[in-house]
DNA sequence: CTGAAAGCGCTTACAG
DNA sequence: CTGAAAGCGCTTACAG
């Protein structure tokens, strides 16, 4: 039903290599024929078909990104930065949640490596590692969102946690605090680091005051896979 | 660099076609060929490139979201509702957020048109209605969500929001209230719709009270477009 | 049950 | 600057 680069050509002589190089703004084509290409493109309201393009070009321009759940605000959050940002390199976002559920996350991830993506992007999932690292494996460029997972060959972008656990704790001694207690949520990297970071700014002082530590959630608790 | 059908049927000697029809489950192969096509495939993990499947099918497995924004519970919620029951017909979503932004929509769209989706679906969006009809003419199915336009050929699943203002103003009559205000958001279909319904449930009363209307937002709000 | 042929819509070399 | 050829990885008919 949609147009394509063999009608136009047909309606103007031409071969399809043609319409195709005057399409992706080659310059090796005539101002005549460029001009009549793009009259007739434009008539037709000629769109590309991109699965045809990226079969060929082994390029998608789709990334994907799963998350354990888009209503949760920081995952809701890393889903619209992250777009706005690929969209300025033509990429679009393949969504894909998992509703926290590690089954459905793997059969995501092996989708995902079905569409051939340009790349995907995991956030802080309890993803099985091994899942993680037949995507590393695949070919597929891997970024590990948030969480940090050792996989080979696999990019990071989340956190300094040691780094905020250490701020907070340094600012709430520079308005006078005495008594700091840490305060956390399931037994997970994130918290591991905060603490720390709470430790070194309390062990800073003097005398080095006793440590004070709640922990918020238990850690079997269902949840804990995607709180922070 | 991922395994394609031509190495799995040249490692075992027999023709493509015959291990693209095991792998979907044709009835006429034998079932010794059955089985080492489906050892191989197991062997080298190989995964169907779905872009080609596409291309040959028609079919991409994709169906197109555009909401407004994706941080707004409410599309959040949608969109993974959404996801959830096409997930449970093989379907994936392909989220485009439009920012609010009525130039990036038109972009959006036209993306979302060049990927040749199973389906589009558009949700309350201030969508130019020259852009939707142009969806819905390119015979990709159009879906609109919560805001009706008066679209050829489109559907539409939404809130009857007539019932919902009467709904919930014979529910305050029910528990006793006597005055009883409409508060409401920005001029659109529906608010009207609700106080539609808020009249109707008013005018059944006796004697009939007289009808309070506040107005939340301005008119020209900023965040009218997406605002429920 | 097996297999050779054609084609989906496009792009990438490479020859004129 | 123009164009014929091959191919991306798969599936759909159709002949044996």
């Amino acid at each position: 039903m949609p147009v394509t680069l063999k009608e136009i050509a047909r309606d103007l002589g031409v071969p399809i290599v043609t319409v195709s190089k005057v399409l992706r703004n080659h310059e090796d084509i005539s101002r005549k024929t460029r001009d009549l290409v793009l009259k007739r493109t434009r008539e037709l309201s000629y769109r590309p078909n991109l699965t045809a393009r990226s079969l060929v070009t082994g390029c998608s321009s789709l990334v994907g990104l799963l998350i354990p759940d888009l209503l949760h605000p920081f995952f809701a959050e890393v889903a619209r930065s992250f777009a706005a940002k690929l969209r300025e390199q033509g990429l679009y976002l393949l969504i894909c949640s998992s509703e926290g559920d590690p089954e459905l996350e793997s059969q995501q991830l092996e989708h995902l490596l079905s569409r051939r993506l340009d790349a995907i992007a995991v956030a802080s999932v309890g993803a099985d590692e091994d899942d993680l690292q037949t995507v590393a494996n695949s070919g597929t460029p891997l970024v590990l969102l948030d969480r940090q997972v050792p996989i080979a060959n696999a990019h990071f972008v989340g956190v300094n946690d040691l780094r905020v656990g250490q701020l907070a704790t340094e600012h709430l001694i520079s308005i006078g605090c005495k008594r700091i207690a840490h305060l956390r949520g399931p037994a997970n990297a994130v918290g591991e680091k905060r603490f720390e970071g709470y430790k070194r700014a309390q062990e800073r002082r003097h005398p080095v005051p006793p440590r004070v530590r709640y922990r918020g959630f238990r850690q079997g608790h269902r949840e804990q896979g995607f709180r922070r």
